[in-house]
DNA sequence: GACCCAGACTAACCCATGTTAGGCGTGAAT
DNA sequence: ATTCACGCCTAACATGGGTTAGTCTGGGTC
């Protein structure tokens, strides 16, 4: 891994090109946000449902979820963020957040104030496209859980899952080939899945069984990729990921 | 009803008042767009899966939905689309559909060139963002939809989508109070809600028995409006409509 | 080293929803 | 008129996954 992309912008600068090709100007405006850095601990809300911000978060260590509470008190996740993404990129045009985003694990992120974002996008149009795209791929993440939810199984839902963040971590060089952690506990993979925390358990023994993946603690190995993919259905497609050389 | 509003460029100026101010020059810019006219028949694709097309599709007349087809033959439905809505302002910047757009009632379409469109978003800024904003609500109702299927009980959901449909319907001014049609079969809802068709008329009888609604045929008359909101758990914030004066 | 707590895990039971299979009514096509 | 197709509706039965109510384990803390 470029060591230049440890530093905080550096993440930031590595994701935007999974998502958009930058010029020099652009990789050098993105250097140049002035960011806030804050230490959180784990089930913390970073921005709360009904809030109206004034800065994105861009995550840059830990494990982050978007969620609602509902009527009944159940919960919904609706994604996973993983560092170098921004959380609430949607907040600069719809200024009421209809969600939270809460840590699951700690971790570390930076508040960038909107009016130097706003600033950035008028002057880069490139990278008010490449925000846009992301707020869209986004959006088709959320399809696709749609379709899990609605029309899989609890095991193609979780081994869909379980894919999911091996794609996204491994297209960000987080991790190394088929080992990653995922600190979240089963309960949560049950509000993001919906399904009961028994059953997540069930299923996961069951996918164990079967040899398509181990684990030890949060640590999960994957042991049968062909396997897992075939048996949650699934596709990369959705995340539109730029293909990239060499890999 | 303003009569421009009946046109297909006045359809989709009403709408994009829904979401951002415009200006005159901005409407005028909009009323100018070049539009190739097509009349569909009910279930029909406009959009497939792995396109990608060169216009996007607004919707003039009748109802759409945007969907996709799973490895098992299962079909999952993301969202119904209204006269004066573009279905994939996406591709403009995801050029290959993750999904299919096809319509459920027969009915009319304009597709809009991709060059024009950019054309437009580069001259008027204030588009851009109106558009960034769209698919930001289009994301919203997403996350909604996903709450519902992972969360709600068939009946909530069956009641919250009532609501929504409903609440937009109202905000393009297309329908009366509380009398609207809902051309969608009992088997394309259960698509939608992630529901088996034979549970779908199971439920829409009870809420029908409860007098929440009556219908006949395709024509849904809303009985009780706070009960079903309540029963649907249904908060239209999510939609993001621009409080509207004189309502 | 005793205590606590969160989270993994188990077991028994149950219900919301799915599945299968068919009947009925209406409108379009022949 | 007859047929066909489709959508609404019903009934009987099956089951995936939920609920409740625990036990067990390991790591942190006093």
């Amino acid at each position: 891994m470029d060591g230049s992309f440890a530093s905080q912008h550096g993440r930031l600068i590595r994701k935007m090109e999974n998502i958009a090709v930058l010029s020099e100007p652009e990789k050098a405006a993105l250097a140049a946000l002035p960011m806030r850095l804050k230490d959180f601990a784990e089930h913390t809300d970073l921005v709360h449902e009904g809030d109206a911000p004034q800065e994105c978060c861009l995550i840059l260590e830990g494990f982050i979820c978007r969620y609602k509470l509902l009527g009944q008190g159940q919960r919904q996740i609706f994604s996973f963020h993983l560092p170098g993404e921004i959380t609430d990129l949607q907040c600069l045009q719809l200024s009421v957040m209809d969600h939270s985003v809460g840590s699951l694990s700690a971790g570390r992120c930076a508040y960038i104030p909107h009016a130097a974002l706003r600033d950035l996008i008028d002057r880069f149009p490139g990278i008010a496209v490449a925000f846009w795209r992301d707020t869209l791929i986004d959006a088709a993440i959320f399809r696709e859980w749609l379709a899990g939810i609605g029309r899989r199984t609890a095991h193609q839902r979780i081994a869909h899952l379980i894919c999911e963040v091996y794609t996204r971590l491994r297209s960000l060089d987080l991790i190394p080939d088929r080992v990653f952690d995922l600190p979240v506990t089963q309960a949560e993979l049950g509000d993001a899945l919906g399904l009961s925390t028994v059953h997540v358990n069930r299923v996961l023994q069951d996918l164990r069984r079967n040899g398509l993946i181990t684990s030890k603690g949060r640590r999960l190995l994957i042991e049968d990729w062909p396997r897992l993919q075939e048996a949650g259905d699934f596709d990369p497609a959705y995340l539109h990921l730029r293909a990239r050389e060499g890999r």
